[in-house]
DNA sequence: TCAGTAATGACAATATATTGACAACTAGAT
DNA sequence: ATCTAGTTGTCAATATATTGTCATTACTGA
């Protein structure tokens, strides 16, 4: 069928795997000297955006992943010290996933190479097309779940 | 710092973490009958999206991924008979790879679930964001590379 | 031409993620 | 209050991906 969306969009996808990549090799690359790892500084980036607290399988509809591997991920880092498990008032089972006084720590370390990193990459970027973008992706997503 | 884009670019990174676990999940759910997985499709689509041939890193770099993740992939599916190394003019050790014949066929049976698929989740969503997503994704491509 | 740098295939070790299964818990409808 | 469908923790098996290393090949600039 001549569709050009379909073609944009297939694009748009295969392209979205490889920034996915590279978000990835920038994250390590920015919190190598942190002693973090791409699925611990995603497990404390999505703690740290959420006002509400997350559980163990929020953490991973967040992240896209399964609730499984984020268990996995948060085990070890209440074991390092760095997450707690808190008393959930809205689940007896499901614990909330905190950051630690060290966890706290190593986020503040995260955000002062972080925030610099966003905003010069982010410079060049008029604010409106991110505001596009970040609609769009949560468009797909809303499809998707 | 009190920075408006900061904060909508760390959103963004968060929520294409997201949409890349679902697209795999919706890519997993389509091909399940056609006995691909998400290591597999992907490589099936980053050739047959490009128009020149690619090696194993370049197919890795199209990903986002490790050239060594791909390089595992492929020699399965070429012991499947999916695809095919061809010889690459311009390299002497790094091959092409290419589909075979039942590669192709393979291909054909994908396409003919993500073609409905792709015009169905983009009917409602301009082209003009769809353009201005895509040229943002490959801006920021472009910086981390 | 040639030296230095980067890219590639190959192999190994390790980290990360998915999938499947099952019991315990939760939430919503009736 | 009860039933039912969905959620969650847990364990296990497997798949996928990264990281590190080294020899070989390709590329680039002087």
């Amino acid at each position: 069928m001549h569709s050009p969306k379909r073609v944009l969009f297939l694009d748009l996808v295969l392209t979205l795997f490889r920034l996915n990549g590279l978000l990835i090799a920038e994250g390590d690359a920015m919190t190598k000297e942190l002693g973090l790892t791409h699925a611990r500084w995603k497990v404390i980036g999505a703690i740290a955006l959420s006002n509400a607290g997350l559980t163990v399988p929020g953490i991973a509809r967040v992240l896209g992943q399964s609730r499984q591997a984020v268990q996995r991920i948060t085990d070890v880092m209440v074991a390092d010290g760095i997450l707690v498990y808190t008393d959930n008032p809205k689940h007896k089972r499901s614990a909330l996933v905190t950051l630690s006084e060290k966890g706290q720590d190593t986020y503040s370390l995260l955000r002062e190479v972080q925030d610099p990193w966003a905003i010069e990459n982010t410079e060049d970027i008029p604010i409106e097309e991110l505001e596009t973008t970040l609609r769009l992706v949560r468009r797909l997503i809303k499809k998707f779940n």
